[in-house]
DNA sequence: ACTGTGATTCTTACGACGTAAGAAAGTCAA
DNA sequence: TTGACTTTCTTACGTCGTAAGAATCACAGT
């Protein structure tokens, strides 16, 4: 309902009013659109019916369409990526991380194809990331180390996110990934066998087990000289 | 008819001969298209204009647009994807494979925005999967956290290849990452501190410890129990 | 109250895109 | 030569991002 939806967030005001939009509003508009939507549904005419606007007011706000959905990308990461907490031990504060960034991620699906060839480097995130750098750093990585691994977390992270979105969108398809059960087990024996058993196929159960191997693959390295 | 797939590359002819395409050849046309001017150079009036033919005739060998591209998408991987080498040890064939993987991807960086958001599950990439468990069950990985392992490599370089392209299409900025040069040293001491060392800036590097990390955290978990 | 000024919004229009519908042109067996 | 089938082209529609500029509104200064 965009008439009530522009109702509440311009105030109630009579049609016509010059109230004047913000960034920050478009932008929740467009993430929240393409939340319930889908990205395809995103365009800049179905963006200005939500906002109670023409398509091109928004241009006063946002120079170009791919300016919007980068404003989108970098609005869903600093939501989605937790602080550094100092008090865990640097293993419990990166895979907290890990599975905060991932279930922060899963809230907004949609971006996740444009996370995948957009900056989104924030200063919200690279607090975060200096956050991250002082846990690493007093628990005696060297600072090249320590970028490393918030980097190899981070990209696995959204890697993982993103396949986990195109295999299972709202799937309540439980057990077996779906496209291993129509293998021809003569041809791919280990797969259709693996996937019988149920081994493997569970994604937040992968996920953990890959952080987990990531963490303690840091922890072997970490202490070592400094790249 | 061998003879017709000699005469099918459309060499010198002359206007409105019936010659028949084939769905490969557009793919390969479009995926040189891709690379050479990028993935929003490629419509369907620019790739029928790169193959001598209008539009719509593309449509005769393929449905849709998205299926064109995940036609591309998937021919990427299948060319990128190295087989296992039974003859290595696995870590040593797993490394091969992210090293291979990534090399093959950054071929053709254009398609990997598109990869993040397309299936690309191809019988020749399942060949290798299942070849890359024959390789992890021989040394005594429980089929389920061999399947672990491989997809997390694959979703890791994947995700590297991705981050990689968007932050460095083609620089010839060597040393640190661009953006790291602008920050306020204050605000972020260890992110400047780390980035003024060189430490954990170079690409190429952050990739290969982080795949040895990743391996080396299999190798711990690899022999537990199955699961 | 009036007016001018600047900010915000709307109207109109253009070219490019994906593709539906069906006509045209070519190929080939009989 | 014919007639059926395959491959290609022509035309057209609706939608997209957005350029250009007119219209509307809030408000400071008189």
């Amino acid at each position: 309902m965009p008439a009530a939806e522009a109702a509440r967030s311009r105030g109630s005001r009579g049609p016509g009013q010059k109230v004047g939009l913000t960034r920050q509003q478009i932008l929740d508009a467009a993430l929240a659109l393409v939340d319930r939507d889908g990205l395809a549904a995103l365009t800049m005419r179905s963006l200005g019916a939500e906002l109670g606007v023409e398509a091109m007011t928004i241009y006063h706000y946002v120079p170009t369409k791919d300016a919007l959905l980068d404003g989108i990308v970098e609005r869903a990461f600093t939501l989605a990526a937790p602080p550094a907490d100092p008090a865990q031990p640097w293993q419990r504060s990166l895979n907290d991380y890990a599975h905060g960034l991932l279930n922060g991620l899963l809230n907004h699906p949609g971006i996740l194809p444009l996370a995948s060839s957009r900056p989104a480097v924030t200063p919200d995130l690279l607090d975060g990331v200096e956050g991250y750098l002082r846990v690493l750093a007093a628990a005696g990585f060297p600072l090249g180390r320590a970028l490393h691994a918030i980097n190899a977390l981070t990209v696995f992270v959204l890697g993982h996110a993103t396949a986990a979105v195109r295999i299972d969108p709202a799937a309540e398809d439980v057990g077996a990934a779906a496209w291993v059960a129509e293998l021809d087990p003569e041809r791919y024996p280990l797969l259709v066998e693996a996937a019988a058993t149920g081994q493997g196929t569970d994604d937040d159960e992968r996920f953990a087990l890959a952080v987990e191997a990531l963490i303690s693959g840091f922890e072997l390295a970490g202490s070592g000289a400094g790249g």
